[in-house]
DNA sequence: TATTACTTTATAATCGTTACAATTAGTTTA
DNA sequence: TAAACTAATTGTAACGATTATAAAGTAATA
């Protein structure tokens, strides 16, 4: 469970050379374990009882290093702030439009569509995103 | 061509009971004769030698509103600025890595992803967003 | 022409994020 | 283990895109 996936996670920043302080420790964890997709600030006021000085700057300073470590990925929408998802494995995000949840959904990788984009455009594609928005069940029964 | 695009636009805009201004009618040519996928504020800096004095909150301000009445999509992309597209038909976009050029794409929808994400996920969806990243033709033989 | 509502303008404010310099704390070496 | 080296954290200032606000201008309407 998500012990594994800690020490795993672990591991491979110690590979980068990255050291393991407790607040990238428990960053890291709260990542992980929440199955949410936080933004730099819920991450930083679930912590800010273990660390009550801890500044934001190390939340997006360690955000952005477990993003060049390619543990973590950086969801954007806009204006919003982005929000953050441990990378398992290649999934997409459904996105409720009126209470802003975030639900994993896997589908085979959508290659055909990069291999006619390469053809078509010339580019040399490298990957592509993909949100699917709606209304999530809750948000149906209470409207 | 994109005379009439406009005229179009325009007409639907006093159908939803707009006062076409001098600053809308310009903002609004800029947008349906720059093939790109402009800015806020390069619309902003392309009209101020007609319009030295027009407001930043200008172009916003009718930027919402052409989304509104629906002639505008938004294209928001993280930190960066949002860019703006002319609602014609249907297509995605793919994006260059290097420079950020904006490319069209047409490729069919991809109803059997939302009627999936649909079943699988309880969500009544909506709509779908997909972009795909590469690097451009130019900036290949560049590097 | 007077009234009304809508637009624009200029500027201040907001919010997420990053830069910076000073301090603190892991890690390594002796 | 202690000194030395380097990376990480902290607090705060700065930034950039966007929005809010209030005052002034402009079009439409009676």
């Amino acid at each position: 469970m998500s012990e594994q996936k800690i020490s795993e996670a672990i591991h491979t920043l110690k590979h980068a050379g990255v050291r393991i302080t407790p607040q990238r420790h428990a960053i890291l964890e709260h990542l992980i374990q929440s199955m949410s997709h936080p933004t730099a600030d819920e991450i930083y006021k679930a912590l800010e009882g273990k660390f009550p000085n801890m500044s934001v700057a190390t939340v997006y300073n360690n955000l952005r290093m477990f993003k060049e470590v390619g543990l973590v990925k950086e969801l954007t929408y806009g204006d919003a702030s982005s929000r953050f998802d441990c990378v398992t494995t290649e999934h997409y995000h459904v996105i409720c439009d009126l209470c802003g949840k975030i639900v994993d959904f896997h589908y085979p990788g959508l290659d055909e569509v990069e291999s006619l984009a390469e053809s078509v455009t010339g580019f040399k594609i490298a990957r592509h995103r993909m949100e699917i928005y709606g209304v999530c069940p809750d948000c149906q029964t209470k409207h």
